[in-house]
RNA sequence: GCACGAGUAGCUCAGUGGUAGAGCGGCUGUCUUACACACAGUUGGUCAGGAGUUCGAAUCUCUUCUCGUGUACCA
């Protein structure tokens, strides 16, 4: 016998089945293999990052998925790789710069040195995740990672960009976009997030040119008012009508501009009059352009004040500028009033400050294939998982903006565009461009550089990362690996990423994938929340680290503790409970296992099964079912609560507690059966668990020596086990007999230990019970059993007891179970119980007497129902017959 | 504003028309020979509120409230 530690260390063991999968080459993907194909590409993380919840979550997903396919005889791709993260990746840099004495900006180093740094600090610190996701235990065909600016991937970009500029989707223009003073670059729509704000309604009076009087304007940022060109009211607005025409002086920086009638104006809101500042707000800027309106910009490109006629704001910060403008408002006498005031403003989902519409030179892409990707989820091409996300995917699909994919960023991919050098200068302010300047040879859009380079300049911009990982799905496979493994089977990421990401891919996947889908399902994952609901995030610090977690309650530990409490559709409150509950089932994993090794082996006789053993075998054909179908509808949590339950009620604390004894005394015959019935449940066990708990699945199955009996295979390695040789050669008769003795015989062991419980005894209290049988057949090995199960010396059967009055009794449905306690009895306490019981059993009598004699009842609900409820209702009335038999005898 | 989720035991969550569940926690016992990361027992619920459909509702419908998410915005 091995002496094995009392306690499960997974430190060790998960390490060393990480690495001898690995150098086995258990993950790797063969593309040319004629097995049936299954693929995932990984959400690439960013390469800067650091594992958190959500990954673990997703992740763990991916690999449960990735292992099963495998286990059901597939061939498995599940591709890994990191996401360059333009601006993520470039603030990181920057943040090392800014460190150094004296500290340095990217401009102080230079765009071509600057993307070296960035370089070099990804060779060295980058894809710190991939190394923590292959301690997640992750299944990833490592040698195929990739990342979204290496040599494969990049020129995908490049021709994906040529190819939509050529087709006249791409092109540049000036245009409103999301400005972000602090990174000084544009954004897309889903960059900015709106968020409710407090903040003041300044009410200022604007005087009319004439001196007929005075008009009163509401803004919440009159830090611009020196960029107003117009005061606009609705043309409708019975009020104002006769002002339009007329001009009022701005109140800084002076000079007269006109009223306007526009029907964007609301009449009810504020005063109905409506400073127009077209450089500095977007609806402002469409009614600037409808009335030729001028446009003066007062905002340098970080969000300072640039206005030089108003020397006292010239300068200042936008936000210093808001105060001190009031000031010089107040002081001329022209503020109205002030007021508290919530409103909606845009925050930049990277810096975190309000973003400023600006007026810039950007490149736009009009989505291609919108209406393939709206109808590849509309007519079920694509199944969204929970399925309400396609409702979101719709909705913003029917609405769909350009896609604003420029970026002011060094790190990225540079937009593929050289202007001809002579004309550069005039090119780069042209208010649009588009394909036709490339026929005209001004300009120059491909893949690789123009062949004279010296005659061309590139454009300065970078492109959205996003526009690199929309392509992710096939732009990572070679042709040979395409053809085996595209379109993907599932994709499993986030609903937060659902605009960025998912939809963007469709739409790619049909446009450059030879119109295919890139992958069948999507499942979205849930959001980790911490235990107050709040999102998990760095600034709050209520983020866990995974890899402590792993530290302390292993690898498997924490995947099943979190899948266990991942509920589908809705976001997951984190507790560490849970994972803590993980680690203490591998534990009871661990030591049910040890407890096998410490037995024998089994013969090689024919095993004769007793109903126990026929039991557990019967309900390990049912996990077999509940297992396929929870993962085949995704759902990761009944998967694991029917393992978990399976086997710490089922499977330990019934099953092992009433066959301990033929392990220790049992007849060579009874303990050959047992010994085998033990290594099927764990041989089929494991490999029904491997796919969540790999790391113990595996250790067990070798130390078990499942393995040996199959030349040396890793669990890893081996397909799942059918189901077709469990409990061949038993009818169903004698299978449903089985399990109904064995039922009983667990269900008489409960009342015989609450009877000790109530009487308080000591479970390891040694006592006799006696059974007066009933209906049930009994015979010695089940009365051995329910001895051991109920933790006493004997229990016996004797149809002509009489017992003492005041012996504690229970009704079972073996029949009337005694536990004799000589000068214990208490007449009284007795009395007192099963009065207590048939008070119960009464009331629930009177319950279903009542719906059997509702008439709407017996004549309406299912005939099965009424039948149960009429069992039900015997079975009560003959418990409580017994009970007045027993309270009968008491007196 | 609109859309989509969610509200079940102290906590985290199951439960899609037929006797309200699990784990944890609490409380009582027990270091019983695999496991104290354990075992046995036990305590916890007007299923957010209201109305309706139905013989029967946690479950279906309507409505109110609370929370979350997405989306649109008027200075």
């Amino acid at each position: 016998m091995t002496e094995l530690p009392k306690a499960y260390e997974p430190t060790v063991v998960e390490e060393k089945w990480q690495n001898r999968w690995m150098s086995e080459g258990c993950f790797h993907a063969d593309p040319s293999s004629d097995k049936p194909s299954y693929s995932i590409v990984i959400p690439p993380p960013n390469v800067t990052g650091v594992l958190h919840m959500g990954h673990v979550l997703n992740n763990t997903i991916q690999d449960i998925l990735a292992r099963r396919a495998r286990q059901e005889g597939k061939e498995v791709l599940w591709l890994p790789g990191t996401d360059h993260a333009g601006i993520a990746t470039q603030a990181r840099v920057e943040k090392e710069l800014a460190k150094e004495t004296p500290p340095r900006t990217r401009y102080d180093v230079g765009r071509e040195d600057f993307v070296k740094m960035v370089w070099e600090w990804k060779e060295k610190h980058g894809g710190i995740i991939i190394k923590q996701l292959k301690k997640l235990g992750c299944s990833c065909d490592w040698d195929r990672e990739r990342f979204t600016m290496d040599d494969v991937f990049a020129p995908e970009v490049a021709r994906a960009f040529a190819e939509l500029f050529k087709e006249g989707l791409i092109y540049r223009g000036r245009r409103m976009v999301n400005w972000d003073p602090v990174l000084r670059t544009a954004l897309s729509d889903e960059e900015v997030i709106m968020t409710p704000s407090k903040s003041k309604l300044y009410t200022i009076r604007y005087k009319l040119a004439d001196g007929s009087g005075q008009l009163l304007v509401s803004t919440t940022r009159p830090e611009t008012i020196m960029a107003d060109v117009a005061v606009a009211v609705n043309p409708k607005d019975p009020r104002f009508g006769h002002l339009v025409g007329k001009t009022v002086i701005r109140p800084l920086v002076e000079t007269e501009i006109p009223i306007i009638a526009d029907d964007h104006v609301e009449i009810d809101f504020g005063t109905g009059a409506l400073k127009i500042t077209p450089a500095h707000d977007r609806t402002d800027f469409e009614v600037g352009m409808k009335n030729n309106l001028e446009i003066i910009d007062i905002l340098t490109a970080d969000g300072h004040i640039n206005c030089p006629a108003c020397p006292e704001l010239h300068g200042l910060d936008r936000f210093v500028a808001r105060d001190k403008s009031i000031e010089l408002i107040e002081a001329k006498g022209l503020l109205e009033k002030v007021e508290d005031y919530e409103n909606n403003v845009g925050i930049s989902q990277r810096s975190d400050v309000p973003i400023e519409p600006r007026l810039s030179m950007q490149w736009f892409l009009k989505y291609p294939c919108v209406q393939e990707a709206a109808d590849a989820v509309a007519n079920g091409d694509i199944t969204f998982r929970p399925a309400h996300w396609a409702k979101t995917y719709a909705h913003w699909l029917e609405g769909i903006q350009d896609w604003c994919i420029s970026r002011q960023l060094w790190w990225g991919h540079r937009i593929p565009v050289w202007y001809r050098k002579d004309k550069a200068a005039e090119l780069q302010e042209a208010t649009k461009l588009d394909e036709a300047d490339a026929e005209a040879g001004d300009i120059y859009v491909g893949v690789e550089p123009p062949a004279d380079p010296e005659n061309w300049v590139q454009d300065e911009d970078a492109l959205d990362t996003w526009f690199s990982s929309w392509l992710w799905p096939f732009a990572t496979m070679d042709d040979e690996c395409r053809a085996k493994f595209y379109p993907t089977s599932d994709l499993v990421t986030g609903p937060d990423i659902i605009f960025f990401w998912v939809a963007r891919m469709i739409m790619a996947g049909y446009r450059f994938a030879d119109g295919q889908k890139p992958f069948s399902n999507v499942f979205f994952t849930s959001i980790v929340r911490d235990l107050q609901g709040r999102k998990m995030s760095k600034s709050l610090g209520n983020s866990p680290d995974p890899l402590d977690l792993i530290a302390r309650y292993g690898a498997d530990g924490l995947r099943f503790g979190l899948m266990r409490i991942a509920p589908t559709g809705t976001d997951v409150k984190f507790d560490e409970k849970q994972i803590e509950e993980g680690k203490n089932f591998a534990n009871k994993l661990y030591n049910a296992a040890r407890y096998r090794m410490m037995q024998g082996t089994p013969g090689t006789e024919a095993p004769k099964f007793m109903p126990v053993h026929i039991d557990i075998l019967a309900k390990l054909k049912e996990l077999h079912v509940t297992v396929a179908e929870a993962l085949s509808k995704y759902e990761f949590n009944t998967y694991t609560q029917a393992l978990y339950s399976f086997f710490w009620n089922e499977y330990c604390s019934l099953f092992l507690e009433a066959v301990k004894n033929d392990l220790r005394e049992g007849t060579p015959a009874v303990k050959n059966a047992t010994l085998y019935t033990i290594d099927t449940v764990l041989r089929h066990y494991l490999a029904l668990l491997a796919p969540i708990m790999p790391h113990i699945a595996e250790e067990l199955w070798q130390s078990l020596g499942f393995a040996t009996r199959n030349d040396g295979k890793p669990l890893m390695n081996t397909e799942l086990p059918g189901t077709d040789s469990l409990l061949a050669g038993l009818s169903d008769t004698d299978i449903s007999k089985a399990k109904a003795l064995t039922t009983a015989l667990y269900d008489t062991a409960n009342r015989a230990r609450n009877l000790k419980a109530e009487y308080n005894l000591a479970t390891n209290k040694q006592v006799r019970f006696v059974l007066k049988p009933g209906a049930l057949p009994l015979d010695e090995d089940l009365m051995a059993r329910l001895a051991l199960l109920a933790g006493a010396q004997s229990a016996t059967a004797d149809s002509s007891y009489e017992a003492p009055k005041g012996t504690p009794t229970a009704l079972t449905p073996f029949g009337e179970l005694f536990l004799p306690l000589e000068g214990l009895v208490d007449v009284d306490a007795e009395r007192t119980r099963i009065t207590k019981e048939l008070e119960k059993i009464t009331k629930e009598i009177a319950k279903s007497t009542a719906k059997l004699s509702n008439a709407s009842f017996v004549d309406r609900a299912p005939a099965a129902v009424v039948e149960q409820e009429r069992a039900r209702l015997s079975e009560w009335e003959n418990k409580k017959s017994q009970l007045e038999g027993m309270l009968a005898a008491l007196a």
